[in-house]
DNA sequence: TCTCAAATATTGTTGAACAATCAGGCCTGA
DNA sequence: TCAGGCCTGATTGTTCAACAATATTTGAGA
């Protein structure tokens, strides 16, 4: 692993943990002296970076995380729906990523008591990575990936992130058990019902937005 | 537009019209002096390329044209199934994407008789591009420009590219018919067979393929 | 022929420099 | 007062040359 790889990655794991907020701009050479890297390292992650959608990139203007609009929230619930439930409905409920959706669920069930809101929002996209990754592919679990990394950032640009997660625990705990005693089908229809209801919330809160 | 968003440009529609074929290596210091831009201009686009799916990269070995293996053309069949079939069963038959659907059938058939198979390729293309931009989605349609460049990829590393796109200009025909006279849904159903058919058609020329 | 180490070539990374462009302040003229 | 234009400072775009880190090749010796 190259020394420009591990930066990526951390500046990735920096914008989606919100140390650097939505829209924030990201000046080459403040950053590349923090960074402890040249200003040619860093651009290369930058470009690396805005092709997965995490930064906005402007000529001459530089780069700054991106603030996804209500335009963008609607069309990250719609490659959600088309991803997810289309994998689920083509589902073996034996593939191993069930065991990762349950761990997933559980480990959210047990945050609701804490409330602790981080860990069960982790969790909650644990569920969903481990949904798409039972279709066994590579390119559709990096799409979702990225599209995922995207939604965060429109949770870090809202109030109360906490009052988001806590409903929908229940609601992938349905699923789950959709899948396994009903079929795939049903455990897709559950999805969409589920991701439907998800939009909603996330655009109405999306409304009372702290930041722009 | 910068200098290096030309470049990328540049680069990706050279791999895709095959001027570079998959699995060379690109050499930086001899593409920079070719394209006459400096090492790390050329760097920054290579990991936007990388990105995208067109090049590959190891650490220390650099870059090479990818050369997609039969499990990613599996891997970019299911995703064209999952994207162009979930976007066709919903779509409106009066949006303006139809209209592009329809001239993309008009210049394919066109092509027919000139026995123009590279023509027919990109008419080919068009004709799926323009149902993805059913959807309206930009991820989705980025996603689908990225697997599709792949997807060429594929047609440069097989013998006979002409035999692959001729019978299916026929088929969607029939797609766009079904759709218009028999709502999305049959849309939907014609285009998963034609997309089961065009993957066993091109698994099947792939293992005679004359690159690895 | 095989193994191992030195030589070679390529990529990874840096720092500095200059060119191109943008943002904001300042001045002028109406 | 305000609209327009110009200058200035700051940031990004791009290049170059150098060195470090790693991979590949060469070749000597057994």
């Amino acid at each position: 692993m190259t020394h420009r790889d591990a930066l990526t990655d951390h500046l990735r794991q920096k914008i989606i943990n919100g140390e650097l907020l939505p829209g924030s701009r990201l000046s080459e050479s403040a950053l590349a002296n923090q960074m402890d890297v040249s200003r040619n390292t860093l651009r290369e992650t930058f470009r690396a970076l805005t092709e997965q959608g995490l930064l906005g990139h402007v000529p001459y203007r530089g780069v700054s995380v991106k603030a996804p609009t209500e335009a963008d929230v609607l069309d990250i619930y719609r490659c959600r729906r088309t991803v997810e439930c289309s994998v689920m409905g083509q589902a073996h409920p034996q593939h191993p990523a069930v065991e990762r959706m349950l761990r997933a669920v559980q480990e959210a069930e047990s945050h609701v008591t804490d409330k602790n809101w981080l860990g069960m929002g982790s969790a909650n996209m644990a569920f969903h990575e481990a949904i798409v990754a039972l279709s066994d592919s590579p390119r559709l679990i990096r799409m979702f990936r990225n599209v995922s990394a995207e939604l965060r950032l429109v949770f870090l640009m809202i109030e109360d992130p906490g009052a988001l997660h806590e409903p929908f625990v229940k609601s992938n705990r349905e699923i789950l058990e959709a899948l396994l005693s009903d079929g795939p089908e049903a455990g897709a229809d559950a999805l969409e019902q589920y991701l439907l209801e998800s939009e909603r919330w996330v655009l109405g809160a999306y409304g009372r937005r702290r930041i722009d």
